[in-house]
DNA sequence: TTGAAAGCGCTAACAA
DNA sequence: TTGTTAGCGCTTTCAA
C-alpha cells in the first residue's frame, strides 16, 4: 500500500558516500570492490531495504537469471515431481523459475522471450518447433532425444528388460503394450525396447492402441485388451495402467489374477491403489533437477555438450500388479496371441 | 545458437520508416497511432521477427507482466491443480506465471522482486510476513483469512456441515479430528467448524494431533487413533487420511467397517485407494484460477477490493471409506470416548 | 497522428 | 579500487 519507491543503487551510493557503480559492482561483482566499502554498502543496502531489480539488470546484460521450465499437464502426477526438483536445482543456482504449460506454442514464446533458458518436459511440441527454440536459447529436454540438444532421459531400456524378465520369471510368454501418445519419443522407446527385450528374452509382445496418457485412455484400452486376450500388459504410464486395472476389472477381470499389469514412472499414486502398481521407477525429482542444473551449466558456460544424452537409471518396483501366469485360466497359445483379431495400429513381433 | 541479437524498435522503425517511439505506441497502445501505420509496422515487425522485451518494458512502466505463485509443496496433489488453474488463468490474462516453492521466505524474496503480484497458497508463511509482502505488491492468499488482504478459501465449513450429517447418520456419535500444521488457517477453521457442526448436530467430537500433513503424519496419527479409539475420524487432509487408512489396516482396524474415515481436498488420488476415500471436495482448479483472476483484476485497477474472502462451494463426495457405525463392535460410550487417555495436544468438546 | 528526447535501474568500459 | 559516462530497449511527456 505504502506505494514508496523502491530504493535503487543511487539512493544506495548517496547514503553511502560512493558512486553508484561502486555499488553495482559490490552487488554483482564482490571482490572488484575493497572489502571495507563493500561491507559499508552492504549495511546501508539493507537499511534502505534495497534489493537489486532484476530487470534493470537484465537490460544490460542480457540475462534474467530466470529459466522456464515447459510441461504438457501440471496435473499429470508425473509432472508434480519433475516441477519440484526443477524448482529446487533452480533455486539453488539463484535463479526463478516460470512454468508454463503448453498447450499450443503461445506460451513457449513467452519463455523464449523472458527466460535465460529452457528445460522442456513435453511431448505435445513439435521436434521443429524445439529445435527453432533451441537456435534461440539454450534448450534441455527432458525424454526425447533430438540431434544436437541437450537432453535427460531415463533408461526406459533397462527398465523394460527388467520387467520383461519380471514377467518371464513369472510364467509370461506374451506381452500386450499399450501405447501413449504417438509423438512421443518415450513412447517409441519403450516400444523399440520391449520388442528387443522380448527377442532376447524369447517373449513375445505386440502392442495396442496409441491411446492418451491418461486414466481415461487406460480405460479405454481396456476394451481392446480384453478383446484380444493376453496374459500381461505393459501401459505406457501408471495413469494408463490405473486406468486399465480398474476398466478391467468392470470387464471381470482381476489384476494380477487374470492379468498382469506393468506401468511405467512410479508416480504417487502408483502405490496407493489397489492392487499396488508395479512399475518402473523414473527418477522424477532427479530427471528435473538434472535438466536444470544442466541448463545452468551451459548458461554458465559449459561449452562440453556432449552430443550424449544423459540417462538416469530407472529400475522396476515389483508390487502387486504382476503375478505368475495362470496356466489354466487363459488358454492362450502363441497362435492364438499373434492372430487374435487385430485393430488397425496393431503391430506384432515375434521373437 | 545463431547469436543475432534480437530485433528491437529501432530496428522495425526503421525499416518501416517511421520513429521508435511510434513502433512503440503501435505495440503498447493500439488507437494511439493511425490503422496504416500501424498496419505496416505490424507487417515490418513480422518480417523481422520483433518480439517486445518484456524487461525493458518493464523498467520504464514498472510491470512486468509477471505474476508468482507461492505453494509449499510442489508434490502435494493438492497444489497441481492449483497450479494449473492458476497457469491457466495467468496465461488468458497475457501474464507469465513464476512459480515457487517456499520453504523459507527466501523465494518470496524473488518473487516480489520481480513479480508484479502474487498468489501465496502456503501455510508456511506468517501472517506477519504476507502481511510485509502484501505491503509491497498486491497479493492474493489462499485458504486464509487475512485483514486487509484479499482472500479466496473453500467453504470448509459448509463442507463439515455435510460430513457431520453424513456421519451421524451413519450412526456415529463422536468424530476424532486428526489436526494437520498448527499454523495453517484451514486447520483452525476446520476445527471449528467441526465443533461447530457437532454441536449443531449432537456429535461430539475431539481433536488429535497436529501432525504433518503427509501420508507419514497420517500413519503416525494412526498410532493415537488405536489409542483412543474412535468410530470416525476426519482428517485434516486427503494424504493424511490415506496414510491413516493404511496404517489403520496394519493395526488390524478396517476402513469403513471398524472405522469410517473422511479426508478434505478430493485429490487425485483419493478415488484411487482402497476403500475410495470419502472426502470434502475443494475446487482445486477453480482456486487457482479465481485467485489469479483477482489478482490481475486489482492489478488492473480494480480497486473494489472487498474485505470479504470469497467463498468457493466445497462438498462432501460419498465413497467408501465411510459406513454405518457397528453397534457390536467398538463399545464406546460417551463417557469412554470423552476418557481415554488424552495426549497433552488434545482438545476436547461436548454437544 | 507522429517525432524528439529524457529517463527507468543497472552494468560495463574507460579513466583516474 | 573507485568514479564517469554511455548505453541496454522501451515508454512517455512534450512539441510539432
Amino acid at each position: 500500500m505504502a506505494e514508496n519507491r523502491a530504493p535503487t543503487i543511487y539512493d544506495v551510493a548517496r547514503a553511502a558516500g560512493v558512486a553508484p557503480s561502486t555499488v553495482s559492482r559490490a552487488f554483482s561483482r564482490p571482490g572488484r570492490v575493497s572489502a571495507g566499502t563493500a561491507e559499508r554498502i552492504r549495511e546501508v543496502a539493507r537499511e534502505l531495504g534495497y534489493r537489486t531489480n532484476p530487470f534493470a539488470r537484465a537490460l544490460p546484460t542480457g540475462r534474467t537469471a530466470m529459466i522456464a521450465l515447459v510441461v504438457s499437464d501440471v496435473t499429470n502426477p508425473f509432472c508434480s515431481e519433475l516441477v519440484q526438483g526443477a524448482q529446487a536445482a533452480a533455486g539453488e543456482g539463484g535463479y526463478t523459475m516460470l512454468l508454463a504449460e503448453a498447450r499450443e506454442s503461445e506460451p513457449l514464446e513467452r519463455a523464449l522471450a523472458s527466460a535465460d533458458g529452457i528445460v522442456l518436459a513435453t511431448s505435445r511440441i513439435s521436434d521443429e518447433t524445439v529445435l527453432t527454440a533451441a537456435g534461440q536459447r539454450p534448450v534441455v529436454v527432458l525424454n526425447r532425444v533430438l540431434p544436437g540438444v541437450p537432453s535427460i532421459i531415463s533408461d526406459n531400456a533397462r527398465g523394460m528388460r527388467q520387467t520383461v524378465a519380471h514377467l518371464a520369471a513369472l510364467g509370461h510368454e506374451h506381452v500386450t503394450y499399450v501405447a501413449g501418445p504417438e509423438r512421443s519419443w518415450a513412447d517409441g522407446m519403450r516400444r523399440r525396447s520391449l520388442r528387443q527385450a522380448g527377442t532376447e528374452q524369447g517373449i513375445q509382445s505386440r502392442r495396442v492402441g496409441p491411446y492418451p496418457a491418461t486414466v481415461e485412455g487406460g480405460a479405454r484400452a481396456a476394451v481392446e485388451v480384453v478383446r484380444r486376450p493376453t496374459t500381461a500388459v505393459i501401459a505406457y504410464n501408471d495413469l494408463m495402467a490405473i486406468g486399465l486395472i480398474r476398466a478391467l476389472a468392470s470387464h471381470g477381470l482381476q489384476v494380477p489374477w487374470d492379468v498382469s499389469v506393468v506401468g511405467f514412472d512410479n508416480i504417487f499414486a502408483a502405490e496407493l491403489i489397489t492392487p499396488p502398481l508395479t512399475t518402473v521407477a523414473a527418477p522424477l525429482h532427479l530427471l528435473g533437477e538434472t535438466a536444470v542444473r544442466h541448463l545452468l551449466a551451459i548458461l554458465g558456460g559449459a561449452r562440453a555438450e556432449s552430443a550424449e544424452p544423459v540417462v538416469l537409471p530407472a529400475s522396476l518396483v515389483v508390487r502387486g500388479s504382476t503375478a505368475r501366469r495362470r496356466r489354466n485360466s487363459t488358454a492362450l497359445t502363441s497362435e492364438s496371441f499373434l492372430l487374435s483379431a487385430a485393430s488397425p495400429y496393431a503391430e506384432i513381433t515375434q521373437s
